[in-house]
DNA sequence: CTTAAAATGTTATATTATAACATTACAATA
DNA sequence: TATTGTAATGTTATAATATAACATTTTAAG
């Protein structure tokens, strides 16, 4: 069996595709519009693409915006758990990778006798940029 | 000027009432159909009391749910950030309190020179009801 | 009282996501 | 290579979630 990635499908290429070449995170809706000249032409194809490369690790859903972001880690095993900085002036998204993330939400949880599985976290704010420009 | 709770409004108590009486988060249609019968009619109305409610701090949206779920926190100042514990067998929720978290993600921010303004937690798992039957 | 801001009621519509089902591609292996 | 089981596809329809627009009413402060 060969990594994951090799063996994508047309559909799941293309909707890959569009996603690692934006800069920003985008919608089912919009992925639809923009590949529709690639021969996909309905919702259930873009969200049936999503839904493998969520499950595969090789793209993010950022719960609060309904939205979806490729994932730049190489390895990444966030199958499960995302972490994210999101700028709440020009949208952009930075994934969190230090993995201290999970053993300090594994204690928090503890102290509420539950069992941690994993997490999604999106934290607000400014990023580096649109900091200096106000 | 009163506290918020006492100005609510008859479609923001009615909307809170059905919350804060749930075990559960509910969805804005479910809440919608519980309470036809109490003069709210178009989902407009149920999300109208939403927003206000989330807006003072006495309910939380569950976006990787969909669902809104009331404060038991007296002075609950998650009016922006929310933590919760969601757990997968039984969909129960617990909010978190202690704003420790607050400092941590202000410091995973600053490493990333992103400047931290709010945040919202989901950790899911398995609560301790569902821990011991399992 | 007046008045400005907020909330309401209502209809329509936008946005996000899944159901159902027939068909096709594809890899493993007998 | 023929078989076969799994996954993916294509397509139509529809479900679920949320907001736009606008006329009207309520409310609370001065």
């Amino acid at each position: 069996m060969a990594l994951a990635s090799v063996n994508l499908t047309k559909n799941q290429k293309t909707v890959l595709d569009i996603l690692e070449n934006s800069s920003e995170p985008l919608k089912a809706y919009t992925i639809l519009f923009d590949i529709q000249k690639k021969g996909i032409k309905s919702p259930l194809q873009v969200y049936r693409a999503l839904d493998k490369l969520i499950e595969i690790g090789k793209v993010h859903k950022i719960e609060s915006r309904n939205s979806y972001v490729a994932c730049k880690h190489e390895g990444c095993n966030a199958k499960t758990s995302t972490s994210f900085l999101i700028c709440e002036n020009c949208d952009s998204v930075t994934e969190l990778t230090g993995n201290n993330l999970f053993s300090y939400f594994s204690k928090q949880a503890e102290k509420n006798n539950f069992n941690y599985k994993k997490h999604n976290l999106e934290i607000f704010g400014l990023c580096e940029n649109c900091k200096l420009k106000n």
